[in-house]
DNA sequence: TTCCAGGCAATAC
DNA sequence: GTATTGCATGGA
């Protein structure tokens, strides 16, 4: 058992499955996670279950982007009223409408371009996306687009964020400038690629990183510390 | 008031 | 090639 597989196990072992990605449709909350955000579907991995709700994850994606998934949640609501949380209703969209109704979500003028590159890249797809197709799309990086893969398009593609970097640096597994791709290609060597357990792992390791890795000093008490000494 | 949030692109060095 | 900066709202 390599240490990330055993982060994987202990984390797993606390929360359970999170049931992400959150879909506004589905109702159900995750009783063991932090705060009473809903759109989880624990032990469902059937998601999404039609083209509106892959790209209903798309969108929350590209407004997660260094944003907390409360505001991101009442932008991608805005949209839905105005019946813009699909292509057609998107592209119908002014700019400045557009702007206003996920201006919650921070960065907005940024976003808003952002969304348009992505919506003429969707709006002809009509197959999985690769990583390189993804990643030529201004304003998605890499997080973005394993994001993409992993949570919308059911590619076992393993997600790296800002916790997972924190969680693993202050646990001892890489080194504080490791980048993204060296990150990326740890986990997906220590587990191999599995849907199911790559979508768990992220949401499971956001998770963990609000209990013990969100406010300094970063690892009090983080119970994974302890399993390597 | 300050810090933080499920990053990214542009620019500086 | 790596480090820094601007983007922005809302909650703790």
């Amino acid at each position: 058992m390599n240490k990330i597989q055993t982060i994987y196990n202990t984390i797993f072992s606390l929360y359970g499955p999170q049931g992400w990605w959150p879909l506004l449709e589905c109702k159900g909350t995750n009783p063991t996670k932090t705060g009473s955000i809903q759109g989880y579907h624990p032990n469902d991995y059937s998601y999404p279950k039609n083209n509106a709700q892959v790209f209903e994850i798309c969108v929350g994606s590209i407004l997660t982007q260094n944003t907390s998934w409360s505001n991101v949640e009442k932008a991608l609501l805005n949209l839905k009223k105005r019946n813009a949380l699909n292509t057609k209703g998107m592209m119908q969209l002014s700019d400045g409408k557009l702007r206003e109704l996920i201006k919650v979500a921070g960065y907005y003028n940024q976003k808003a371009r952002y969304l348009r590159g992505f919506l003429e890249f969707f709006k002809t797809l009509k197959k999985v996306p690769s990583r390189e197709e993804l990643l030529n799309i201004k304003g998605i990086g890499p997080e973005t687009a394993d994001s993409m893969l992993l949570y919308a398009f059911k590619v076992p593609s393993f997600v790296v964020d800002s916790y997972t970097k924190r969680i693993f640096s202050y646990c001892g597994l890489i080194q504080r400038k490791a980048t993204y791709d060296e990150i990326k290609a740890l986990c997906e060597q220590s587990i191999e690629p599995d849907l199911k357990i790559y979508q768990e792992f992220h949401a499971l390791l956001v998770e963990h990183a609000k209990r013990y890795y969100s406010k300094k000093p970063f690892g009090l008490n983080c119970p994974l510390k302890k399993l390597f000494l």
